[in-house]
DNA sequence: TACGCATGCGCTATTGGTTATCATTTAGTG
DNA sequence: CACTAAATGATAACCAATAGCGCATGCGTA
């Protein structure tokens, strides 16, 4: 992802727009909420403000560089949109999130909206449990 | 659902409890907010503070009476239980939400969780559009 | 490169949803 | 009917998210 891509969101290349971005790009974690993304830039020693963050995570989910979740517990989360669409399940003990596509399921909400009569838009599948991660504080022993 | 339900529960069968109940069997939307909740027994001209609302219905979900869902906005949505477990479709222009449920979907669901190697304990699918209600203010003339 | 305006920034105050506190009231029990 | 633990209601506190507002900056233009 590139300073570009801003640019041809139509929105004006910055500093913050640019280190934000970049935050999502090289985080480990892919999926941060504002707050995290804001810490991040804390820990880089960047200054920018907590509203900023929020206005340009909106702007970038707006100009479909970014979207966002909502998981469990409200707070919303932010991925950058790297193209292929996929669904999230997440581990509720140590909020690992893995990313997954399965094309039956899909062809399956497009016969399920067609039956209810709703023209589909959108839709958000997630998966809650627990993951085998060595460092899992669930991991069974 | 009866009050029997509230004390097997174990929960006093107190007023606010019973009559928070029966809104949630008697609203023809059968999902609701927390602030819908508290309208509707205002309606009725029951004095039930909108703290107390909060409480109960987090006591329901604790219970197993109800459960907790996070559609788009972030604000909760509750819904008594039923039994029969089913996910959502959700109306954007009107709001209207049903209900619907695909065995298959069900099955890949834990066919990946698997294949991640997560111990899946819950999952949450939406899908969003727009319904061809003859009121929905989207509706195609 | 310098100018000027529109846009974007950071700060602070504010909102909206939800939860905690605490004195008073009520349900369940002997 | 009295007693005890639990529940309620009013209010304040909390937190994520947003809006308002001067100041700073990006960028087209000269």
């Amino acid at each position: 992802m590139e300073d570009t891509d801003i640019k041809k969101a139509g929105l004006k290349v910055t500093l913050p727009r640019v280190k934000i971005l970049k935050v999502l790009e090289q985080s480990d974690r892919h999926h941060m909420t504002a707050e995290d993304v804001y810490k991040s830039l804390l820990e880089r020693e960047e200054e920018i403000g907590l509203a900023t963050v929020y206005r340009v995570l909106t702007q970038f989910v707006d100009a479909g560089l970014a979207e966002r979740h909502h998981f469990e517990g409200g707070q919303a989360i932010f991925e950058l949109n790297r193209g292929a669409h996929h669904d999230h399940i997440v581990c509720r003990q140590c909020g690992k999130v893995e990313e997954f596509m399965d094309e039956t399921i899909e062809k399956h909400q497009h016969a399920i909206a067609e039956k209810h009569s709703f023209s589909i838009e959108d839709h958000s599948l997630i998966i809650y449990g627990n993951c085998e991660k060595p460092d899992c504080p669930n991991r069974p022993e």
